[in-house]
DNA sequence: TATGTATTTAAGTATTTGCTTAAATACGTA
DNA sequence: TACGTATTTAAGCAAATACTTAAATACATA
């Protein structure tokens, strides 16, 4: 490990450097979050829930593991994870728990699900 | 493991999952694509990495590891999977290698970086 | 060629992740 | 109350991740 400035090519700015070291300390905040929600958001499945969850506005674990071809308590945890960070809420019908986006955490969701429609249409 | 549609709720609209089912498919690829990508970009060091060259333009793997503070074979392999997912280039000075962002592959970072900045400012 | 620096690669390991199965909880209804 | 469905929670385990240290590779220069 190391924790001081030791890169010794000629041309090392170490002023540079220095300044990076502080905008990031800075930083450290957001990146954290954004760091939360892009690790979410970095698994196939967790993708999937959301995008539909955007496409539906809601819809139940069950028929998350339906269309998902995956067991209840998978998915059921990747929704705690989810909801964990503050992405989704719930609301409850009777036996049924009802899923949805919440639209003020999740701008850059946004950006996501327009990049990914638009991979289908230059791939 | 579940492969048919096995929610038994009267309003369960098996339409509606079988309409997501296809969408999915038809968008395999995309999301394997987003997921590399957020999943690359879904770790601390790795968001900072892609930051800073961002900001920087090009950076050294020392560089990197004196800014977060990192060894250098850490640092190195976290390279190593960015490159590996076609986000970055390098380019060789003598001994050095510097790294720099492939924009032509990341469209979705612009986003995110725009997005790290506005926590900064609301938070 | 021998030595030193920059970087990568490999091997080892502790932690995290993502499923499985089984059990618990919550709600509705006979 | 007893039973059934929807969902969550817990325990267990295999695979993936992210470091560490040591060794290999690439280049520059004396």
């Amino acid at each position: 490990m190391k924790l001081e400035i030791t890169c010794t090519r000629a041309e090392a700015n170490h002023k540079q450097l220095q300044n990076c070291m502080e905008t990031l300390d800075n930083m450290e905040g957001s990146f954290q979050k954004m760091t939360k929600l892009l690790s979410i958001a970095g698994s196939d499945v967790r993708l999937k829930i959301l995008y539909l969850l955007n496409l539906e506005n809601e819809l139940c674990p069950c028929d998350l593991a339906d269309i998902l071809k995956m067991s209840v308590p998978a998915i059921s945890q990747h929704i705690r994870k989810i909801k964990d960070a503050g992405i989704i809420n719930s609301r409850r019908d009777g036996q049924t728990l009802y899923y949805s986006l919440n639209k003020d955490e999740t701008e850059i969701f946004g950006s996501i699900f327009k990049s990914i429609e638009l991979i289908r249409k230059t791939a």
